[in-house]
DNA sequence: CGTGCTTTTGAATAGTATCAAGGCCGGTGG
DNA sequence: CCACCGGCCTTGATACTATTCAAAAGCACG
């Protein structure tokens, strides 16, 4: 079972829940957690499946997606290190949404049955995912206005922005993330050729800057004020 | 200080996390709460105001807002008996959110000092909050993608199906809450205007009724079936 | 060096918001 | 009790935004 090295006590990964476990727990999970990378465009899950228990992403990045009419793929949230994919779930209820890799991603998986023991004996660990779910229902909530509300322009600022957020920058400026033009439309809830369409005169004003795949947000600090008339953003 | 009657232990509200501490606990908070009705249309808390501890719905209906540009208002949440308002959070944290009844609504609230003592010692409570906070952004992630996704039709249908979900219906297939044209339109993110025009087919057809403030969902099944296409609802 | 996918751009269309006007209550004060 | 007022609802006309369809250009990969 313990083939997955290293275990949890010597994880690089500071900000995983596993950490505030009691140490002895953090043996206990570490034994029986189970670790594997996810290949770039692989799924995690998928809609529709069972919840056998919860992923933590060691090191990588990771879109939650959800499928709707005609195929429409909406990416509803984007996890990095420490964060946590699958929600809180019995044995016999289905995902709502799917995970798939961003770029080869390190994920631990924790079943059920020990979570329910977990649960009971860290008051740290609970405490903190009660924390964690809260904070992401009220980003969500945010997230929900903005897709309602906002035009074409400030949906895909948004998106940016976002991204950002999540995963931040390199030293260039540049989103530490490769997400597509076609991915930025899901993300921001428009067809891959609005999404196009708006970044065109971002780019030409020296808002934002391509370089192959690489999406550089040079002006971060203008961008939002632009979108600044919607209220609190991120 | 305890001039909040009932007490917790007598509340008739049986949905009510204060129920899932023990019994001691559920006293001590019965005596340090407090208790009071919001007339319909009045203000629980407010955007961008600090948050000082959490509210639990007794009896009655809230809806929780999001202003955005244009003061344009976005009803990003329903709730009723037995939930939560104003997520967990320190006092230095400010709501991103509104809360308004919708009618005459009893509220208690409990201070953020003493929620900490009781997240500490009552392992239902906090397990039950973190479940619960957990469904609630399961949900979030549908609506964002709903709201997103669908064309207007499609979102007024789905937000009558959702006041149907978090309210039910009396004996005569009507909501048991009292929205107004404008407000579907807030919660379907369109004009009240595109919300009235929406509406006009779906009352021809015999499918919703009018009866002075009184919505009636007399075929749930159809409208269900209408924006099946679109996944999972609900 | 094709082949297939993504991106970009264009043109036509469809969908939704905006503006405007009239009708319908419900509440208020004479 | 009735007339008036203001807000909400409904409907129409118009303008605009975003999608769809289409085609060409760019790029990655075998």
């Amino acid at each position: 079972m313990n083939k997955n090295l290293p275990a949890c006590d010597t994880c690089p990964t500071l900000n995983c829940f596993v950490k505030r476990c009691n140490p002895d727990w953090v043996e206990r999970i570490s034994y029986r957690k189970n670790t594997r990378v996810y290949k770039k465009g692989e799924a995690v899950f998928l809609e529709n499946t069972p919840i056998f228990g919860l992923f933590f992403i060691k090191k990588g990045q990771v879109k939650v997606v959800s499928t709707g009419f005609k195929g429409k793929v909406q990416i509803v949230r984007l996890a990095g290190d420490g964060h946590i994919l699958g929600h809180s779930g019995k044995n016999n209820e289905l995902y709502t949404v799917g995970a798939f890799a961003l770029c080869d991603t390190e994920i631990c998986f924790v079943q059920n049955d020990l979570l329910a023991d977990v649960f009971r004996e860290n008051y740290d660990f609970i405490y903190s995912l009660m924390i964690y779910y809260s904070k992401e229902l009220r980003k969500s909530e945010i997230r929900s206005k903005y897709l309602a509300t906002m035009n074409c322009n400030d949906k895909v600022i948004a998106s940016l922005l976002y991204i950002k957020d999540v995963f931040g920058l390199d030293k260039d400026n540049a989103l530490k993330a490769r997400l597509s033009t076609k991915e930025i439309g899901q993300l921001a809830a428009i067809t891959p050729e609005q999404a196009s369409r708006e970044m065109a005169p971002l780019r030409k004003e020296g808002l934002i800057e391509f370089n192959g795949k690489k999406i550089s947000l040079t002006k971060p600090e203008k961008l939002k004020e632009i979108i600044s008339k919607h209220g609190l953003v991120f």
